[in-house]
DNA sequence: CTGAAAGCGCTTACAG
DNA sequence: CTGAAAGCGCTTACAG
């Protein structure tokens, strides 16, 4: 464990100035071209690397985003979501050279003290907010605190927040027109967590179009997005007088249990009973029948999250309009696969 | 965005020195009672918290700890192990007040390069080492970095690193004699990446098992634990002659993936084809029938090897023992579901 | 018990 | 173009 090298070891070495440099390495004027050169030869040579609390205590920036999940362990490994979005914007922060700093709380409480907290020790520059639920109060919290940090779910209005989301709506017209179109008049839909805002938009969109092309019924159950509750909300439409002939699930791992709980029924799908999934992830590929599912790319999604947040960070304010971005993600398409057909005659 | 609070006017609105403040923030001597409560209650007042780059500069600790990953969204994603391991560090860290920063990377000349750097800047005060492999080179970098680390993963052996890891032979002989006593003779397995340590235990595990129960054969294929490559191969196994009466998937995914391959060749499940699954996530108990399945606490784990690598950062050594932990996991017991029963006569 | 000072490793005005 | 110095906000010996 040898000494660190500072610019100071750098400094003796090419014998100039600390702040000499400090200027060539940042890439600033002050020094000529070949005391630069010379400076950053050395320093490639002494393996320097910057330290990193001494700069952010300098610049006061940290050079590092924060994401704040409310979410057990079960939820976050069974939803590849995550994941995806994480990983998206990774690839913008190490492209940015930022870094990204994780933390799991199990209560709004406790993530609105991380934020105040991490902002207080300027532990990060800014972060995302996920999750986004209806009347969600992290977001004047935030914007009150003064910490940069992007939305990440919409729409929202009023809110000194840019915000990035997709479209819930027109997917959810999409998946009833095909079921329209293929005969089916009663339609179940095993919806997410109610609390949610996209959960509203989408309910409000099915309610709008059932209207519009005179569906007989979309009953609706809300459930928390897992498994069990999942197949516990299939069981109960599918034994009930005048079941759907199709149902619609919020997130894959529904489906799939949907799927599972149908078969154990005895009921054939497509022929009796047609499958819809939301966030295909490859489980709808590997069910039999694979899953009719509506894909949108998450990780794009997150990159475009995460450029927003950087550049709010580096110049204040937001990339233009970001303040209120509809990702109209051209991958928001309905896949028909093997689990939809028209209803039984 | 009103300027942040510091011990200076902590210090000026209690008329001492910041040396006192710092001193009564720290709980050390060198204050009295008095003056260290009275301190206490203004900084409390003014909702003070220290600055992490400030401190970090003078303790040259960053209260941080790292995780790098190589995995592309999908694989990230589709795995619940890492969102479960990641669970139970964050609740190890938060206890100790200390930041995990996340990085995922391509290559790992790339991972390589992110230790090197984390620790150069100090930014981290450790990393965890996961995905290990058959004579992994990342051991001995870390190790010769000196930047305090632990090997998630094992059981490895001559590395100046602790290591915290599974049984992985003991579930395997487990599952082996489960399906013996039911008849099979004829087992096959699709397993995960050849590269990775704890396939290649497996491999052996199964290898001795079936030499010593007699089996006729226990069949390999080794694929990358994606859903595709799992149904790939147990299409390739199923339809040989001599097919196997069992099958034992070393991931969840890629045993939906089998029963639905099964489902698709017309196969019954358990009647003329038995299911075993490795990491029993909510997956197996969704599937039709549901699936038999060997169960470890990943959450746990990520506890345990966040405990022992905060005593390495903390101490310069780790716990007792540590250099060669097996996590005897309570949880790693096999769970029989629908998926096995006797083979066909 | 308390205060004044130096130091961590950078950046950045400010003079020459 | 270059050097010497102050400052970021903490911690920690070192004198009183």
């Amino acid at each position: 464990m040898a000494r660190r090298v500072t610019i100071a070891d750098i400094a003796a070495a090419a014998g100039v100035s600390k702040g000499a440099v400090s200027y060539a390495l940042n890439g600033r004027p002050g020094v000529s071209a070949t005391t630069r050169t010379k400076i950053l030869a050395i320093a490639a040579e002494m393996g320097f690397v910057p330290n990193r609390a001494a700069r952010s205590l300098s610049v006061s920036s940290a050079q590092t985003v924060g994401i704040a999940l409310r979410r057990t362990a079960r939820t976050l490994g069974i939803e590849p979501y995550f994941m995806e979005l994480i990983s998206g914007i990774e690839a913008t922060l190490s492209a940015g050279s930022y870094g990204l700093t994780l933390q799991i709380v199990g209560t709004v409480d406790e993530e609105l003290e991380v934020y105040r907290r991490w902002w207080a020790e300027r532990r990060v520059d800014g972060v995302f907010l996920c999750d986004i639920g209806i009347n969600d109060q992290r977001l004047d919290y935030v914007a009150d605190l003064g910490l940069p940090a992007v939305v990440v779910g919409g729409p929202v209005e009023n809110v000194r927040l840019p915000a990035v989301w997709h479209d819930n709506a027109a997917p959810c017209q999409e998946i009833l027109e095909y079921l329209h179109t293929l005969g089916h008049q009663r339609i179940a839909r095993v919806a997410g967590l109610p609390r949610l805002l996209h959960t509203g938009v989408r309910d409000t969109a099915y309610a709008h179009t059932a209207a519009a092309l005179g569906l007989e019924s979309v009953t609706t159950i809300h459930v928390d997005y897992t498994g069990e509750q999942g197949a516990q909300a299939t069981r109960r439409l599918l034994t009930t007088s005048g079941r759907p002939t199709a149902i619609i699930y919020d997130n894959d791992v529904m489906a799939v249990a949907g799927l599972a709980v149908a078969h154990e029924l005895g009921l054939l799908v497509p022929q009796q009973l047609s499958i819809v999934a939301w966030d295909d992830s490859s489980l709808c590929r590997l069910t039999h029948p694979a899953l009719t599912s509506l894909t949108r790319d998450i990780t794009a999604y997150g990159i475009t999250c995460a450029d927003i947040l950087l550049t709010l960070i580096n110049t204040g304010t937001p990339a233009a309009d970001a303040r209120s971005i509809t990702v109209e993600s051209q991958s928001a398409q309905l896949f028909p696969r093997g689990s939809t057909a028209p209803p039984p005659a």
